[in-house]
DNA sequence: TAATTATTTCGATAATCGTCGAATTATCGT
DNA sequence: ACGATAATTCGACGATTATCGAAATAATTA
């Protein structure tokens, strides 16, 4: 259990939120919610062929912001906010000047939340 | 003046922090703050040849992650905190459940801060 | 079992990214 | 002006990424 995500997680995560239709496709899941959606409906959404977002999808499973589960004959992906949240939680902590005051506010925001 | 940032910005700044060196040289130059680093210096300390440096400089520049001034026969770079705040804020209002309560704290969070 | 639907995997291809060393530009000191 | 320093730009190369269509896998329905 890592509850704190480490350089090489993060690098993961923001190079499969760094691509047109990847971004889309995770901000989609995110509305979405809990339910999530069916790889059809999404490539259907996003308009991009079922194998090219296969492509997708697995990046950003793989980078662990999204999970997928089966459910018949469709399989269906949800976004993973914990994952979104650790991400965020890097960020801040790591790239939003602790010491000197810049993003000194950002920071104590999300370190209430903790 | 846009004090927010569109998808496009999004995906650019996202692509830009998606390296290891890039992260760790955006992270230096965060804790560095505002009187930031020379080139040379940034070089030595991540350990890459300068060409290599200059290429990765460009992308956070690029991207507006980071910013550049000569003085004298050195470039300082110096990070960028509103425009990593600007990346913050995409992210929490597109990427963490608005509607849905999942990421709603977080999100609520950063509102505050408007 | 055979046909249908939903999705992934594979193979080929084009495009972009990252690295290196050599050449170039800009600035400073003598 | 000349040589030295700091950094970028360029060109070549290998590695990775993204796209497409065809074939393969999995589950449902007739």
């Amino acid at each position: 259990m890592d509850a704190t995500m480490d350089a090489k997680q993060t690098i993961s995560a923001l190079g499969a939120l760094a691509h047109e239709n990847r971004l889309q496709l995770f901000r989609l899941l995110v509305q979405r919610g809990p339910e999530g959606l069916a790889a059809g409906v999404i490539a259907e959404r996003l308009g991009v062929l079922p194998s090219s977002l296969s492509f997708h999808l697995q990046q950003l499973v793989h980078a662990g912001l999204i999970t997928q589960k089966r459910v018949s004959r469709q399989i269906i992906y949800a976004a993973n906010c914990d994952a979104m949240g650790r991400l965020m939680a890097y960020l801040t902590e790591n790239c939003c000047a602790e010491a000197s005051g810049a993003c000194a506010p950002a920071d104590a925001a999300w370190r209430k939340l903790a």
